[in-house]
DNA sequence: CTGGGTGCAAAGTATTTGCATGAAC
DNA sequence: GTTCATGCAAATACTTTGCACCCAG
């Protein structure tokens, strides 16, 4: 398990046991659902409210220190702010992988032929993990 | 207005006069949230409920009749189903365009170095418009 | 000690469901 | 006439808020 303290303070965060279990699982599992993440919780704190799920969670969103990322047809996931990346999500058993994809060509060339300025860009590519084409 | 009575039939639905309304809103606005979806419909038929809303856009989700689009730090907008594109949201006015992108070659990379079937993409770009880069 | 965090309960918002009436076909 | 849609009200799901108590710093 990595140390958390000093980011979770670095981001104005006392480093409460809820908040470090957070973030571990978070680290741990990539990416997990309001309700994984809650059930997870249960089983370390067992009178962990959801509210303070939903606190915390919303906390590191405005602090920048994770990140939501909305799936089509599915619940969003969050996970630990990193450089950018896309993400790949399995239509049949729902798993979420990071995939780094240069976007860069492409945002390039649309900034360059529209009138708009873009900063950020979110790509899901949707279809069947390995596990799940075979069976 | 275009004329989506035998549409709505080809999807097996009724076309009742809030359905054609529904389509009629979504063709003219291009995307839409269900409030202001909500907003409008309630000033051509006084006495529509929200669930008639969320029936009939759960239906014609379900048909593929139209989709729904996840905008990061947004609600969700509908659309009709039209062939593959992107989108851009300004993150100040919240204005959607949909913008062509061939996404082709990315996607074979990816396919190529990656161990999923790739069935779809969901690719949308954030950034400032014409206007609200002014003001 | 002090300020912020937690957990509970209640409130608020979003969405779905059941059912009687009414309209499409 | 039959089937399905609408609109209302109630139910469920999801998320936020207020407050008393507690813990990190």
């Amino acid at each position: 398990m990595i140390n958390y303290t000093d980011i979770l303070r670095q981001h104005n965060l006392k480093a409460t046991p809820q908040r470090l279990a957070i973030t571990d699982v978070l680290y741990v599992q990539g990416h997990i659902t309001i309700e994984s993440l809650y059930k997870v919780m249960v089983k370390k704190f067992n009178s962990i409210s959801l509210a303070t799920i939903y606190k915390n969670i919303n906390l590191m969103l405005e602090n920048s220190f994770i990140q939501e990322v909305k799936i089509p047809h599915a619940k969003s996931v969050y996970e630990l702010t990193k450089e950018n990346h896309s993400h790949f999500a399995c239509e049949k058993c729902g798993e979420i992988q990071d995939i780094i994809i240069d976007l860069d060509n492409i945002i390039n060339e649309v900034a360059r032929t529209n009138t708009f300025k873009i900063n950020s860009s979110d790509l899901v590519l949707s279809g069947l993990c390995k596990n799940c084409q075979q069976n």
